[in-house]
DNA sequence: CTGGATTATGAACGACGTTCAAGAAGAAAA
DNA sequence: TTTTCTTCTTGAACGTCGTTCATAATCCAG
């Protein structure tokens, strides 16, 4: 792959962003993303085998702007249960601010039968571990295999609650309302998992 | 509207319906709607205004199927705690055994700026009114728009949860497991909300 | 019957993702 | 430099999609 194939897809990736970021995924499309990186719609398809695998680059992206976040944010001094709230917003957070580019994350669907790349999977574990940071302390008997499902199960929940929230598909809710409701939830979900003392 | 009018929405809903649960709601195609209807495309378009109508009133159906089985699944007398695990159970149980159709409900989206009409939400909040039940329960001291907004979150909660579990996405997940970790997560929110004595 | 209104038809339209034969550009060898 | 071979780029073309619309068929009141 010479200079040119690698600055074309580094020009696909950023207007691929932009337009997931302005119109959705569903707002993704080749030929617009072909115009604003300023090639042929057929290069699109030699820089990405597919609209699949580009979707796949941008969440990629996502995904580590989020797990940085989510490392940023993390408080591994502070008791489990606050550390499950903090978790549980910064989540929040991070959706809120990059409502379109998070909601791609879940939207997206791999073709029928194919599924994602182990880079990607990698990646997508690399979320659960801050969870399961906070899981372990609450249930400090817990490991390996159940551990990690507690904490996909815990953050399946938070993410429910930012997820339909945002959607504002249920009701409107305010964003203040929404992070109300999250640490309600989160603190109760935490409080009831302590299996401590 | 006359009789063979009535007949014809009939026969596109029936066939909307499988094609939802055989392929996904993004399975629902005009052709081959029309059909198995027995119509000309342009018939579709007599019976409604478009495709979103026709998911809308699929989902109508879905609804009503869901929120009877959780009916069914209530356990008025129970300890509010065992209610809302009860609940969250039986919402697995149809999202699982009808999977297709359950994920159409979430999965559609309004087009741009338009919302569900009114008496599509009234279905909602059927729903919902389940969990507002059990949680009323769990803490006496809420009522209207606040108990409403928590019973939402904790169905949320519930929701994600489920969604993501049957999803596979995150990871490979037998029903068994999953519905054992929806049960902890579900218990554990319950007892964390309980604000009882 | 008959007339006007309603409903059904399927070809046509524009947008979409994807492919591909042909040409341009680049690298390597002479 | 010139030639050769590979690699990348192009945009027209294909098939599919939702939706529209002039035309035709059907229905129903008078």
């Amino acid at each position: 792959m010479g200079r040119r194939q690698r600055a074309l897809r580094e020009a696909l990736l950023a207007a691929a962003e932009r337009a997931i970021a302005e119109a959705g995924l569903s707002g993704l499309k080749a030929r617009e993303v072909a115009r604003e990186a300023g090639c042929a719609l057929g290069a699109v398809y030699t820089a990405f085998a597919d609209l699949d695998a580009l979707v796949l680059a941008v969440n990629a992206r996502t995904l580590d702007a989020l797990e940085a976040h989510l490392r940023a944010s993390s408080r591994p001094e502070a008791d489990p249960v606050a550390q499950v709230v903090a978790l549980a917003e910064a989540y929040l957070d991070y959706a809120a601010r990059h409502r379109q580019r998070w909601a791609a994350l879940f939207r997206h669907r791999m073709a029928e039968g194919r599924d994602a790349p182990a880079w990607y999977s990698a990646k997508q574990a690399e979320l659960f571990r801050h969870a399961e940071g906070a899981v372990a302390a609450l249930r400090p008997g817990l490991q390996g295999a159940e551990l990690a499902g507690l904490a996909r199960s815990a953050f399946s929940a938070v993410h429910g609650v930012v997820s339909l929230g945002l959607d504002q598909k249920l009701a409107p809710m305010p964003e203040e309302m929404l992070r109300r409701e999250l640490r309600l939830i989160a603190e109760a979900m935490a409080r009831g998992l302590d299996a401590r003392g």
